[in-house]
DNA sequence: AGGATAGCCTGCGGGC
DNA sequence: TGCCCGCAGGCTATCC
């Protein structure tokens, strides 16, 4: 569920009550959402591993990527997998959903009291402590495409133009572009009028910039609308996105085109559901 | 290089 | 009502 839209539309609501709190207690329910950003398995967590007293500095987010960076220096990295859920509950205020919290901040800032919870049913998303921002984003980022929301074409084309796989399975993988997932991959290449199976070396420039620009209005759309809310996906305040309204292709396999009324086929690409639509996104360029 | 497959998990909706 | 099945937004490892 969440892709980029709906991490960076996490962190803009998130910024304003955590930044400048102090983390008053950590409680960690489930050790092994904890993942070591190193290959070394330390056995234990402490409390200064997921920022306990510490002060949050500052947000950061790449791709699907989230990290709280704390006045010490330290990061912790969040990754909310597919049914993961931070969560900001107003002290005194009860939260509706108490399964599968497996984390817990008590934060306490001059105007608010409250705390942060992660929970995460399916558990595909995990928590990243590190000693420093940098050492999180070496251990990690630095695996990442450029983000989504910023790849300049050029980028994206050169990237893109030597390989002989799908477009849609590339835009998938992180390691080449951040933060495009299912959902927005197929909304995009809907926009863009490109067909979802074209080989990457078979696109100009000139469709990489129009994929680009897709990429970006298609998901600063989303961000706008608190993002797409399919079965589960909520932000800080419990509020579902409503993008999932303006969705043109995704979840519409079978109905019209919003474009030229043609039945949206469904596919699989990469072994990924793909909607698309055969006559607006032609293969042949 | 990149395809295919399996695995990590729970929840939900559809069909019977 | 209840049971079984398939499917889901992510990502990784392994084999070919």
């Amino acid at each position: 569920m969440p892709e980029l839209p709906e991490v960076e539309h996490l962190r803009q609501t998130l910024a304003p009550v955590l930044v400048g709190a102090k983390v008053l207690r950590v409680r960690l329910a489930r050790r092994d959402i904890v993942r070591p950003v190193n290959q070394t398995r330390s056995t234990r967590v402490s409390s200064r591993d997921l920022l306990g007293a510490d002060v949050i500095q500052r947000l950061e987010r790449q791709g699907k990527n989230l990290a709280i960076i704390g006045k010490s220096g330290r990061a912790l990295g969040v990754h909310l997998g597919m049914s993961g859920q931070l969560r900001f509950i107003l002290k005194g205020d009860l939260l509706d959903k108490s399964d599968h919290v497996h984390c817990t901040w008590w934060l306490k800032n001059s105007a608010t009291e409250g705390k942060l919870i992660f929970r995460d049913p399916r558990r595909f998303g995990g928590l990243f402590p590190a000693q420093s921002f940098d050492q999180l984003r070496q251990q990690r980022w630095d695996q990442l495409g450029p983000d989504a929301l910023t790849i300049k074409p050029p980028d994206l084309f050169e990237r893109l133009h030597q390989r002989n796989r799908p477009i849609k399975a590339a835009l998938l993988d992180q390691s080449l572009i951040a933060g495009v997932g299912n959902i927005y991959a197929d909304e995009a290449l809907f926009v863009a009028r490109i067909h979802p199976r074209v080989a990457c070396m078979r696109l100009s420039r000139r469709d990489c910039e129009r994929l680009t620009n897709a990429i970006q209005r298609v998901m600063s759309q989303a961000i706008g609308l608190g993002g797409s809310t399919i079965r589960s996906y909520i932000d800080s305040d419990g509020r579902g996105g409503t993008y999932a309204s303006k969705h043109q292709v995704y979840g519409r396999k079978g109905k019209p085109c919003s474009r030229c009324e043609s039945t949206l086929l469904g596919i699989s690409v990469a072994q990924r559901t793909t909607v698309f639509c055969p006559e607006c996104q032609d293969k042949g360029r």
